[in-house]
DNA sequence: TTTTTTTGTGCAAACGAATGCACACCATTC
DNA sequence: GAATGGTGTGCATTCGTTTGCACAAAAAAA
């Protein structure tokens, strides 16, 4: 009925466990004879090590936690991905954690971690969250801790992230080159770091260009709905905008529906980017610029910072960051080079 | 440095572990100031109990399995949403391995979870699996198994699926109903329960509709790769399909793409009906009519039939199926009633 | 033959927690 | 003053595995 234990081969065999043990790990001092026997046996009656008694004993367990604040979302299911992929390459299984933006799951999902007693955890921040007392007790549990794209300015810790400024500075560059003037931003809450930078990137690329950074043109618009109110608004002011950069690419492809019903064309009158890359990106129409973000990538630096840190790889005492770049990716939502 | 054990309480008060066990569970025996002195202790030195001991000493785990075999797509990240949301009610973690659609890489997840003791598993099968002596293998390891979806035909067990058959009849019969004669089909490989079960609703659709089942019309066509090649073959029949039923979404938005750039319009030329109905469908032009499979739901049911089992609430000694309703969503590439 | 070395195996403790049983202490009762 | 009962605590074992140490038996050297 129950799995079979070292202690049973024992009996059956008339050994010690212990010498069974030995004989398993094809330690020197077993006989050639007595190790076959065991392995032997092992092998017919489906030995597993109890992997609970392994970490027991040896107070290590190789599970990593992960904690996202949405799934159902390409750029986070695309990280998720990437550190699967890593993790199970060196042999660490993935605990999985949903705070579905809520800071109130977001600390009961540490606790979930932190009782399971993970090796390491791997963290990207709620939209709601704004203690961290939760992630505090994560290092003051001695167990390693490392963010990846939303990360916790409150802690300090690893972390990896996306070259948000770069992105936006460069996408935003993009369209001015293409001939656009007046350039609306559709962003999120300052208080995230990914955020703010995308502005401050967005809003530099408009000074180095000797435009001016209108205020009324910076908008906190993250979701579809807020779009449908936003958009529409923006439209109305005179001139209107001849571009928008938008924080994500859903938000970038419901603004396209918008701006098209309202009749103005895409590129031609009003240029649209996106941030991700996504599948979406594909199938709107026109098909949308964005910029790559890399989650995959994302996901593999992530965890094999956080492996090295656990195996003591990393050495470098102080807090390591690590930048993923990113990539502007041209397609039918924003007009070619004009020279 | 490391966390704080029942032992160094015991230590600490000058009394026994045994002691301070049953203090901490409030057990009668103890009086009254023993347990305070005990409980205040635990409490300003955050003693946690260790998860590992317990669950060795109780041979009981409250981990469950989760195989997926796609993270980066809409209908299995919603269904791990729901998972993880009836998981994380009923105080079960979840440990999540990605097969990535490979043999291999699912054989491999299964050995991880049946390495880690978990209690039971969820699975949802890849494309590639052919043999089933890892699925076998959970079962005969004494593991509550329950597959959603992608059900195994090889493994006689618990399983949650959607209304495949009843999904693409319904959205079948509407083409129909709004004018469609020629409809194709763009299925996926015949072995798997999901694709076979549709291609029989909408032929089934078809002949009670008194319309031909032409073989022809009836394709393995599951990726945007695949759709490249076979949505224009299919424009070049005489007459076209004035409709195309897809596997799923970005299919279906894909040869959305394809067929207007070829100068039909839809959906006056030809209608397109998508399969999930995922972000996608939002941002398409026009928007894409699909068939809801209501993952989250899915997640949530198979989630409450395995602990039900694991927990002996199940009491159906036979194997338990689910059926999970499907809807289908009008939008705008299906044509509205024609009377 | 006796001593030393080698070789193979077993004992016991440890990891952290739970629990049946024994036992010490005090208070009550006859 | 002895028997009884109740109350609070500790001992020892259990889960499955690992590992330092002791020890027995056989082989080699004296």
């Amino acid at each position: 009925m129950n799995p079979i234990t070292l202690k049973d081969i024992a009996k059956a065999l008339s050994l010690s466990p212990s010498t069974v043990s030995r004989a398993m790990k094809n330690h020197p001092a077993i006989s050639a004879e007595t190790r076959k026997l065991v392995q032997d046996y092992a092998e017919t009656h489906k030995y597993k090590p109890n992997t609970l008694a392994l970490q027991l004993r040896t107070n290590r367990n190789t599970t990593i936690g992960v904690i996202v604040p949405e799934i159902v979302h390409y750029f986070f299911s695309t990280v998720l991905a990437g550190i699967q992929h890593e993790a199970e390459k060196e042999g660490y299984n993935l605990l999985f954690c949903h705070s579905n933006e809520d800071y109130a799951r977001e600390v009961r999902s540490v606790e979930t971690l932190l009782d399971a007693r993970v090796c390491g955890i791997l963290a990207s921040q709620s939209k709601t969250t704004e203690k961290f007392d939760h992630f505090q007790e994560i290092i003051d549990n001695n167990v390693y801790l490392v963010f990846f794209d939303r990360i916790c300015t409150g802690i300090n810790t690893d972390k990896v992230v996306v070259d948000d400024y770069a992105g936006a500075y460069t996408a935003v560059e993009h369209m001015i080159h293409t001939g656009c003037q007046r350039i609306a931003f559709l962003g999120s809450t300052p208080s995230m770091p990914i955020a703010n930078n995308r502005r401050m990137g967005y809003e530099d690329a408009l000074r180095k260009n000797k435009l001016p950074v209108d205020k009324n043109l910076s908008r906190i618009c993250d979701t579809i709905e807020l779009a449908r109110e936003i958009v529409p608004e923006l439209l109305k002011s005179d001139p209107i905008p001849d571009a928008f950069f938008c924080i994500n690419d859903e938000v970038a492809a419901y603004c396209m529906q918008i701006v098209k019903s309202a009749g103005y064309r895409i590129p031609e009158d009003v240029s649209v980017c996106g941030f991700t890359n996504s599948y979406i990106t594909e199938v709107t129409n026109p098909t949308l610029t964005t910029v790559d973000q890399h989650g995959f990538e994302m996901g593999k630096v992530a965890a094999r910072l956080l492996i090295n840190r656990i195996e003591g790889k990393e050495i470098k005492s102080g807090v390591v960051s690590r930048l993923i770049k990113t990539e502007l990716v041209l397609k039918g939502s924003t007009r070619g080079i004009i020279r």
